[in-house]
DNA sequence: GCTGGCCGTGGGACCGCTCCCACGCGGCAT
DNA sequence: ATGCCGCGTGGGAGCGGTCCCACGGCCAGC
């Protein structure tokens, strides 16, 4: 019985905590803490030690126990609408998440993938991210997406993929649609095409009309005759693409060539160009928007323009890391360039 | 100077904390938690009164301060290799993603992404993730990875999509590559084709072996002599198609038909086919693998094997959540059937 | 020589929760 | 009536960090 209170019982199969480095290293736990955050008011020979211990404890810093008192719990939420799988496909989701992932692990965060469904839980939502991360990145944002102004109002950092309107008053970061599209009709014009007509996407989005905007400056430019029949709305689907065509096939049947909002858009145009017997590209070129997989194995491989994604990603996390440091402050917008990439379609 | 200790001090901008939850419905800490935590010998009297205490003050619990003591983190990492980027195509992490996260988030799990390097870290890596998450999910397993036995080393639960090998000990979630293959060269033996070839995947991936397994079988079942010179391997590549299918072409000029591992490969193999002259699917059918965004998007359009991916997803998360209920026990393995989507390849 | 300031340091208080012990109370068996 | 049991309960201790205050030692300035 003369067990006299523990002294400072090792612990069974738990980790190495900062207390038991403090002991190792024979200095206290606020020197140990100061190296481990890089304060610069430690001794040489104290950091050293320190360090030594670290390494031979193989000491990993508890996350939450830091979070606790800090407030913050380094990691950021990647929040994905739920149906819009057009994302998934190569390479824009892959090209978000390496961008991301590579800036964020640098600085030792950690990246939350959060599917949210477009209903009214969009509030709930809002409250929980605010309580789980210390921001957010938004990808494939509508018009009339509220979220992004809940979690503002919450006080929660977000970034955007792609702008809501042309005024947005968050952070984001965005391809310069505006100018790739119009270098893809300029392409066209130089390709000697004439009679240019469009398939755009859905008009609640800003890219839409950013490279609505491009087609029709190219042309303008060019002293090329603007028709409205020449432009049909499409929605980024395959079949959207056939009706649209079809649609312009009959307003304009003399028609040389198309560009279209999307990849998928514009291999729906394809199949509905070669149905009427026309030869892409002898008779009517096709561009594409994305660069996306579909362009690389449809038949003929498609001219398309590509966003820098993975930059777009990088740019993304690095805007809101900037947010975070700053407080809010510096929210930013980038616009990062295009490149056309030419294959056998025009 | 009359300050003699402030009370309770509401605190300011600061969210409500279980303290103040118990202070508002007249109960105890202790009550407060057992509610939440739906410990069933709590009153109906006090229970009633929590409830409304925590709706009232829109009361979040604070999820470090729970994991500092339970050791849980509540959150489970979804590990891919990066490089894999052919797994970001629809429908594959679409599906994933979906159906893990409709499974974690009904049970209050969050769901982390992690971009694994194929490198030395894995380690490290293994490390990180033992102290970050409470269990790991991986998808693109090959043969001679590492990560996976770290992990079970260090008592971090895993949940594989697919198998190391065909003696897979850790838990895992799998299509039936086999029978999905099997069924594919009958429905190309029922169109009447006899002299059908294959072009597989890695031979380091245990469905390039399943598949490989199925396509004999189906032959042998058929009485049709199988011919070596009629299996050639790919690497799930377009480029990898093409090379493999001239190969096959060369050794078997009178082939009719191609059952090849993945559609991007088949989709390879397709525009070979073509430039020797060869139609699709009159003079050699064609059957791919995976039911990808490719399948339904190149001409002619891929008669292919489809996974059941969501569901795959789903399960994986929910084998991953048994072993996590069950300390590590419960380690089993799924098989979830295919199906064969017909096209006009074949 | 004394004072002031700064540097490096140790350690108490605290973040918000769960765990668990101890307590009061009523009902049942003795 | 007396005991015991078990339920519902309150609250202390502690999880592993960070923050910050106070302290000793040293050097520079007067």
């Amino acid at each position: 019985m003369t067990s006299a209170a523990q002294p400072p019982a090792p612990a069974p199969g738990r980790r190495p905590t900062l207390n038991a480095v403090a002991a190792r290293a024979g200095v206290g736990r606020g020197t140990v803490s100061r190296v481990i955050n890089g304060s610069p008011n430690v001794s040489s020979r104290s950091r050293a030690a320190v360090e030594q211990a670290i390494a031979e404890l193989g000491y990993v810093p508890n996350r939450a126990a830091r979070t606790l008192v800090t407030r913050r719990t380094d990691s950021v939420a990647l929040v994905i609408p739920e149906g819009e799988d057009r994302l998934f496909s190569e390479p824009y989701f892959s090209g978000i998440i390496r961008g991301v992932s590579a800036e964020l692990t640098a600085v030792g965060m950690q990246l939350l993938l959060v599917l949210a469904r477009n209903d009214g839980e969009q509030a709930r939502l809002a409250s929980y991210l605010s309580a789980r991360v210390d921001g957010v990145l938004m990808v494939a944002v509508h018009r009339d997406d509220t979220l992004p102004d809940l979690l503002d109002d919450l006080g929660v950092p977000t970034v955007l993929a792609g702008q809501r309107s042309e005024h947005e008053p968050l952070g984001h970061v965005r391809a310069d649609n505006y100018g790739g599209a119009r270098g893809a009709v300029q392409h066209l014009l130089e390709r000697g095409r004439r009679v240019i007509a469009t398939i755009t996407g859905p008009l609640n989005m800003d890219v839409t009309r950013a490279r609505l905007s491009g087609y029709r400056e190219a042309l303008e430019n060019a002293d090329v005759s603007t028709d409205e029949q020449l432009i049909v709305h499409g929605d980024f689907t395959e079949e959207g693409g056939r009706t649209a065509m079809r649609e312009l096939l009959r307003r304009r049947p003399d028609l040389d060539a198309v560009f279209a909002a999307s990849d998928v858009t514009a291999s729906g145009a394809v199949l509905e160009l070669r149905a009427s017997g026309r030869q892409v590209p002898e008779d009517v070129a096709v561009i594409g928007f994305d660069d996306s997989i579909v362009a690389r194995h449809i038949d003929p491989p498609l001219t398309s323009v590509q966003q820098p994604i993975e930059e777009m990603g990088r740019t993304m996390a690095a805007l809101l890391l900037d947010e975070l440091a700053q407080q809010g402050k510096g929210r930013r917008e980038v616009v990062l360039p295009t490149q056309l990439v030419v294959r056998a379609s025009t």
